[in-house]
DNA sequence: GAGTGGTCTAGACCACAAT
DNA sequence: TTGTGGTCTAGACCACTCC
């Protein structure tokens, strides 16, 4: 009389969450030969095929390396993000298996510079909010996030906890996006941004993307990845 | 003595290819349900597994939907962010208004090392071509083009004149596309590729682009854009 | 109830790598 | 030669949709 409606997860799933966890876990490093498709059918109690799903999809997914009559090895992890979509860098993080906290350098009430004043598409001194935050993963910093946002939009911007949520997070529920400008370069930082990462002599890649919301501009955001931690990365 | 050796196609693969095609060439359309595994195991003689395979993983592609109990739908076709659509540099050079050229710097039968074996999943000693071109946009040098390309997928690749037709146009017309993996990096530039884009200590953007054809490996490109005169950019 | 996809089995043969 | 991955079979049971 069991009243719980227990969801049935196939066998291929579990395996797959056990190696990803193993990986995760740094028990098998890059490099490392996983147990053999027969190993992990005997240690599961489960036929081979079910083991190769299990294993085909998450070299599929580049987790691992096979290498026919040889072996199954963990790949180089690397740190992707996909561009395309507007995801939340937390997220991001913790889909890695990882740990992720913010710094908040600044946030504040300011107002459009003439410099501003043009993506925004207002006047010069119309009223914005500016945050500057810090991204660590592992509390290695991998994200300066330089952020105007539009006072008309996000009203009440300053109020939030961003250590809590990050910026995107919230402005995603607070203004339902309509459409998104970016553009990526390569540049080497400035001084102050080079210290916030604590980074030397590297190039960074900048994202810059303009969000669109309640047919305004909602927020302008640079964001500063080091070049030897991040790379943008998709497919299709 | 036949000095062909043909290469086995896996059945899964061909099933995939067939069922592209008819989507490709628009006897299925968005909505419309294909046959059930029951009927294509049938119809190529093979067993159901064989048929899930293939089907699955074009259900992961988004190539379909499928709805148990239901059947197999043709999904919507999916949009391609500017950033990666696969487009000649040439063409967005002239649509800018300006004049293109290219100088080949290298074009080589050539073969895996160790390094390149990896992406393109074969064996170190595959045969492969190999090229190095910069592109120009009014005489200045805009792009380093270092690319290797699969034999096998475009065996004539040397034959190309490639002050005519760019390395990308021509493998557009000899392999078609059935995906691209993507990375883009900030990085600083060898010597080499300095003196190629006549560049002085700055960084590049990296874009690195692998293309898949025919079930393989069709080409593994990176591409070096110093950040001064090139950035990328999108919107969705 | 008939048909669909979702999963799984317990074998099999093969190509290939390591030895 | 042994062990690995790559593929395939001919069944099976299940959950689900549709009629």
């Amino acid at each position: 009389m069991d009243a719980r409606e227990q969801v049935e997860i196939p066998i291929y799933q579990r395996i797959k969450d056990y190696l990803l966890a193993e990986v995760h876990a740094g028990n098998w490093k890059e490099g490392d030969a996983i147990p053999s498709e027969q190993a992990l059918a005997k240690q599961f109690g489960v036929s081979r095929m079910t083991v190769n799903r299990a294993v085909r999809e998450l070299t599929d997914e580049q987790i691992f390396n096979r290498i026919q009559g040889s072996g199954t090895y963990v790949a180089q992890q690397k740190y992707q993000a996909t561009l395309v979509e507007i995801k939340s860098i937390a997220d991001e993080v913790r889909t890695r298996g990882h740990r992720h906290r913010s710094e908040l350098h600044l946030l504040e009430r300011s107002k459009a510079t003439e410099h501003m004043a043009l993506p925004f598409g207002v006047k010069a001194g119309h009223p914005l909010f500016h945050s500057v935050l810090v991204h660590f993963e592992n509390d290695v910093p991998i994200q300066v996030e330089d952020r105007w946002v539009n006072s008309e939009v996000a009203p009440d911007y300053l109020q939030q906890d961003f250590s809590v949520v990050t910026p995107n997070e919230y402005l995603m529920v607070a203004a339902p996006l309509q459409g998104v400008n970016y553009s990526i370069e390569a540049l080497n930082p400035p001084r102050e941004i080079a210290e916030m990462l604590h980074m030397h002599k590297e190039p960074c890649l900048v994202l810059k993307r303009r969000t669109l919301s309640k047919g305004k501009v909602a927020s302008v955001a640079t964001m500063w990845y080091p070049s030897s931690r991040y790379q943008f990365a998709g497919s299709f």
